[in-house]
RNA sequence: GGGCGAUUGGCGCAGCGGUAGCGCAGCAGCUUUACACGCUGUGGGUCGGGGGUUCGAAUCCCUCAUCGCCCA
């Protein structure tokens, strides 16, 4: 074996043994399979920059339970796959081309900056791609998938129909986070918010009093109103106040002009908003520019004003007469240049009590770096809240079921006016506070009498919603969350309902896939260009196939607030009473859509969805979905046989934005949960508790690490950090030579692969061939060719001694808790298990105590060895796959295995059963006296360098002790390089004495003592004992303690005490011999 | 503002009711032919502060502080 070579390279290893198991089509699942399953689904990466070591850390953790199920003999899927990330990506993409070629999105034009952003994708995706197989990850690389793929594309269109038919996506007009830089809607989570000066100003509202029948200012009472933004004023549609607050109990009901806008406004009363003790007790409410004023306009129906135009400037609603002076500031930019004016006028006018300094969060856009708008604009939502009956009809999905008797369309003519001050907004229907007269009629009841309420999930179920619907598959434990403590986050988002807003004004991403068109409709029009005339009894077009293939939905766009699914008589109503009418058409067939209606004057939303759209669909999309596992091609296989995967493994940040989705589309759109599992991994920070960051520059690139450390050695140390804890930290250090970022905890996993490595070649060096040939060789019962290597020993065969015992009891220990720890999930402890089973126990002990058989030849120690790094590599191979395999190779191309049945890839060997029979508590107490009386011995040796090589005397305590100490001479002495001149309780201490005092044995080395720092050595463990010996003898002398505690503790204190008494005496004795 | 988590030797972590463990770093000594990415030995903490429960608390409860994350 000289041919090994003395230290690990990892490079090397890695390129050849990453190619061979692609080869031998390793990763490739096979859906024809009768074996168990075992499925991961990767999160996607974004395409839009490189690896990082969230990456390497989520990775090594599905590699390990990928590598360990494989070699359990499941048939494991690794899904991987990259995430177009849609605004991430563009932004990067648009900022690069400006960068360069001083050029916007708009210069260059939609069609143009797709492909730009595509050509991003090709490099950075496929250097994703290959990062990611450079950390060793056994993924089915055969079936990557990009989330902008013709089959991700397709479930998209079929989710986003199947939804919309059910009336579970809808548009309204609400309040989003607007970017006014990139003038688009952007998620929470795109979101960061930051500490900024701003000032906090108070402005003067006078009250409203009537004089000749009108509303004027009073010159002598006003409410103060604070706010850090004044240029919202423009848009107040009401002044709050507590309702028991007695300051202003005598304006409720009454109203305020709003300065520079001339605006009659009413005082309402709301305790929710208003905080009586806080400033003046008194808000100011923008229900178009602030999500708490939203939500008390949604309570009074007070109206919402929109002051910003899409690029962040004042639009025609800034204006207004007050006091007879026009005021304007229409085109003025918002936060900025309007604010400066409106407090300007202000000022003019005396308005304004006081400005103070006032420090506050305000949000801002991750990709673009500038401020949020709150914004009111038309938005797709995916409606998240409990559907109720009255939402409207669904149109059958099957052309031979009964037709359901139609309940009509309510046309806005026939509906009262609203009772509210809204006019603008477009309520989604069925929403809570629903206006009254504008409802559909109950629906028809179903035969068995029951409501329609709730939706119906793919599996033919009902949920109540669809939030509800992922609350309870938590909840009722279909999907467990571990550590479990991150199932409370889930539900409280989850339990919120809060609709989502899945469209986004961008170009890269999936096109929202409806089709819209206005229509001026006159009374009794018989016909007119428009797809819904062809609409059938059941709401929706059909292809040839009498297969659903587009629905439409109606906006009254006279009286705002319609929204209806459209059917023949929504049709027929229209055509009969006329008006302005909005068709949205949603369709999951384009191309036959624009062949049908191509000529119409529809035009498809320029707007794309949200990426966690499609995201949400990644387990199944990736699996085939909408393909149902009917037709024979293999990828329609994979939804039935792997589906619902097992774990899916992730970082805690999108627990809800990501996870909660794919729980609900999984159940709406496959009828089952995404996975059974959830495991959330610990977030890895710099040394300081800073999340790692390309802007701090405290991050480390994986790939640096792997280069200069190996991949073993990455995933190891990644693994041993994964505790339980959500933050794990990693000091970072300048790497002296190449300047990169490194951490010393890598040298960890790299020190422990060089010790496996040098191990091994010591172990196989010093393995016969006839041992080699007495190992045996076992092939898979699956038909695959993993002929598996398989210890030679038997325990038959050889009476073991006491090293041996103890060894295979130790392994067998490791075994158990290795396989315990990765079902557990507790990465760090499968780490430190084989770290301290290889290190301590095996190189450290056993084999330096072995050292004497294996150079005499003995065949049983070498068996036990070959036993020992067989399992171990086994075990080790989930984690550290490279180096185990490439020794598993030199192990398997040293045993010829009988009748040469070619022994297997080690990923593809069975992983080892722990056997109970070698455990040996015996043998692991009496190592356990071996090791102590070593390192005593030791010690002194280290102590006194004049003892080194001199004789030892054992004054044992007990005859018991005696008789194990006596029985390991053979061991101790060799490992101590010492002789064991006499080992007896009765040994007479020698002159100059160096003395170990153990709590049952005392150790001499004569002639070698340093009386000085004896005493002081002696001393110090005196003190000690004196401590513990006056502690031990409190509590004993405590009745509450001797009767209370259990008796095992109490004699456990009773024993030690009596120990510790006993070992005090000694060392008081040979203090006394030491004349101290 | 709400929720979650962390606070244990210089650093990174484990322990989670019965008198503190591991790894790294430090120190001392080793060219002992598997490994200096090594071997042997060793010093160092009373477990963030305060209060409580208990015979007994790092471990349970309350509270304060600091840090971090998530949600508003």
């Amino acid at each position: 074996m000289s041919e090994i070579s003395k230290a690990y390279e990892s490079q090397a290893v890695e390129a050849r043994w990453y190619q061979y198991w692609l080869d031998q089509g390793l990763f490739t699942a096979n859906p024809a399979s009768t074996k168990p399953p075992y499925s991961i689904v990767i999160p996607p990466p974004n395409v839009t920059g490189a690896l990082h070591l969230g990456h390497a850390i989520n990775g090594t953790i599905q590699d390990i339970l990928t590598r360990y199920h494989r070699m359990k003999g499941d048939n494991t899927l690794w899904m991987p796959g990259i995430d177009h990330a849609g605004i991430a990506t563009q932004a990067v993409v648009e900022k690069t081309i400006f960068e360069k070629e001083k050029k916007s999105r708009h210069d260059l034009g939609r069609e143009e900056l797709v492909r730009r952003i595509w050509e991003w994708k090709e490099q950075f995706g496929t250097r994703i791609l290959s990062q990611l197989a450079s950390i060793g990850n056994s993924c089915d690389w055969d079936r990557t998938r990009f989330t902008l793929d013709d089959v991700c594309a397709k479930a998209v269109r079929e989710a986003f129909f199947k939804m919309f038919k059910d009336g579970l996506i809808f548009r309204g007009k609400r309040l989003v986070n607007w970017d006014a830089q990139l003038q688009t809607a952007v998620a929470d989570d795109e979101i960061y918010h930051e500490t900024v000066k701003g000032q906090l100003t108070s402005i003067k509202y006078p009250v409203a009093e009537a004089r000749d029948g009108n509303p004027v200012p009073s010159s002598t009472e006003f409410l103060i109103v604070a706010t850090t933004r004044p240029e919202t004023m423009l848009g107040d549609t009401a002044v709050a106040v507590h309702p028991e607050d007695p300051r202003y109990t005598h304006l409720h009901g009454k109203f305020v002009i709003l300065p520079l806008v001339g605006r009659k406004i009413p005082v309402i009363c709301d305790g929710l908003l208003v905080d009586p003790k806080f400033g003046t007790g008194v808000v100011k409410v923008t229900p178009a520019h602030d999500p708490n004023d939203y939500a008390t306009g949604e309570r009074h129906g007070l109206e919402k004003i929109n002051l910003l135009t899409p690029d962040g400037r004042v639009n025609e609603n800034g204006q207004g007469e007050f006091n007879g002076t026009r005021y304007s500031y229409v085109g003025l930019k918002f936060a900025s240049e309007a604010r400066k004016r409106v407090l300007a006028d202000l000022e003019g006018l005396g308005l304004i009590v006081e400005a103070k300094v006032h420090e506050h969060e305000v949000g801002h856009s991750d990709r673009s770096k500038t401020p949020i708008e709150p914004y009111m604009s038309d938005q797709w939502f995916v409606r998240m809240g409990d559907v109720s009956s009255t939402a409207f009809r669904r149109p059958s999905d099957a052309p031979t079921s009964a037709p359901v008797r139609s309940t009509g369309f309510s046309l806005p003519a026939e509906a009262p006016a609203p009772a509210s001050a809204s006019s603008c907004e477009a309520a989604p229907y069925s929403s809570p506070g629903r206006k009254p007269g504008v409802e559909s009629p109950a629906p028809t009841p179903s035969p068995e009498g029951a409501t329609h309420d709730g939706i119906t999930l793919a599996n033919g179920t009902r949920a109540s919603g669809l939030a509800q619907a992922a609350m309870d598959a938590v909840i009722d434990g279909r999907v467990k969350i571990t550590p479990e403590r991150y199932v409370r986050g889930y539900l409280d988002w989850l339990g919120q309902k809060r609709d989502w807003c899945i469209s986004r004004q961008l170009w890269w991403g999936h096109r929202i896939p409806v089709w819209h068109a206005r229509y001026e409709i006159a009374p009794n029009t018989a016909k007119w260009d428009n797809p819904i005339t062809d609409i059938d009894e059941f709401g929706g077009m059909r292809d040839a196939n009498g297969e659903l293939y587009a629905v439409a939905q109606i906006v009254n766009a006279d009286t705002g607030g319609q929204l209806d699914l459209c059917d023949k008589n929504t049709r027929i109503a229209i055509e009969t009473q006329g008006g302005t009418f909005d068709v949205y058409m949603a369709t999951k067939n384009p191309e036959l859509f624009e062949r049908e209606f191509g000529q119409t004057n529809f035009t498809q939303d320029p707007d794309v969805l949200d990426t966690w759209f499609s995201s949400a669909l990644w387990p199944i999309s990736t699996m085939g979905w909408p393909a149902n596992g009917t037709s024979d091609q293999p990828d329609d296989q994979l939804l039935p046989y792997f589906y619902p995967t097992s774990v899916l493994s992730t970082a805690r940040d999108i627990l809800t934005l990501w996870v909660a989705r794919m729980v609900m589309f999984g159940l709406y759109c496959r009828g089952d949960v995404p996975f059974r599992k959830v495991f959330v991994h610990a977030v890895i920070q710099d040394g300081e508790g800073r999340t790692m960051s390309k802007s701090k520059g405290n991050g480390v690139d994986p790939v640096d690490i792997i280069e200069s450390h190996g991949a073993d050695a990455l995933r190891f140390t990644l693994a041993q950090m994964s505790t339980d804890t959500q933050d794990i930290r990693m000091p970072v250090v300048k790497d002296a030579k190449t300047g990169k970022n490194s951490s010393p905890k890598f040298d960890i996993g790299r020190n422990f692969a060089n010790k496996i490595w040098n191990a091994s070649r010591f172990i196989l060096s010093n393995v016969s061939d006839e041992v080699m040939r007495n190992a045996k060789c076992e092939v898979r019962n699956d038909g695959s060719d993993a002929a598996s290597a398989h210890f030679a020993f038997r325990t038959s065969d050889f009476a073991l001694p006491l090293e041996d015992r103890w060894i295979l009891s130790r392994l067998t220990t490791t075994t158990r808790v290795v396989e315990d720890a990765i079902n557990g999930f507790h990465f760090a402890e499968v780490a430190n298990a084989l770290y301290q089973f290889f290190w301590s126990d095996l190189c450290d002990w056993y084999l330096e105590i072995a050292k004497g058989r294996i150079k005499s030849g003995d065949a049983a120690v070498q068996s036990i060895l070959l036993h020992c790094l067989e399992t171990t590599l086994k075990l080790l191979h989930p984690m550290m796959p490279f180096i185990s395999e490439a020794i598993w190779e030199k192990l398997r191309g040293a045993m010829p295995c009988g009748a040469g049945a070619p022994l297997g890839m080690l990923a593809l060997t069975p992983w080892p059963k722990a056997d109970a029979s070698l455990l040996d508590p015996a043998a692991e107490s009496q190592i356990g006296v071996v090791q102590q009386i070593t390192s005593a011995i030791r010690e002194i040796q280290n102590r006194y360098p004049a003892a080194k090589g001199k004789d030892v005397v054992i004054k044992s305590n007990t005859t018991e002790l005696q008789q194990i100490i006596e029985a390991s001479r053979s061991i101790i002495e060799p490992l101590a390089a010492a002789k064991i001149a006499e080992n007896s309780p009765t040994a007479a201490k020698p002159a100059d004495s160096a003395t170990s005092v153990l709590p049952e044995a005392e150790i001499y080395i004569g002639g070698a003592v340093d009386k000085g720092a004896e005493v002081v050595k002696l001393a110090k463990r005196k003190e000690d004992l004196l401590k513990f010996i006056a502690g031990s003898k409190q509590k004993l002398s405590n009745e509450a303690f001797v009767g209370k505690a259990p008796a095992k503790v109490v004699d456990g204190l009773r024993t030690q005490l009596a120990t510790q008494e006993a070992e005090l005496a000694a060392i008081e004795k040979n203090l006394a011999e030491l004349g101290a």
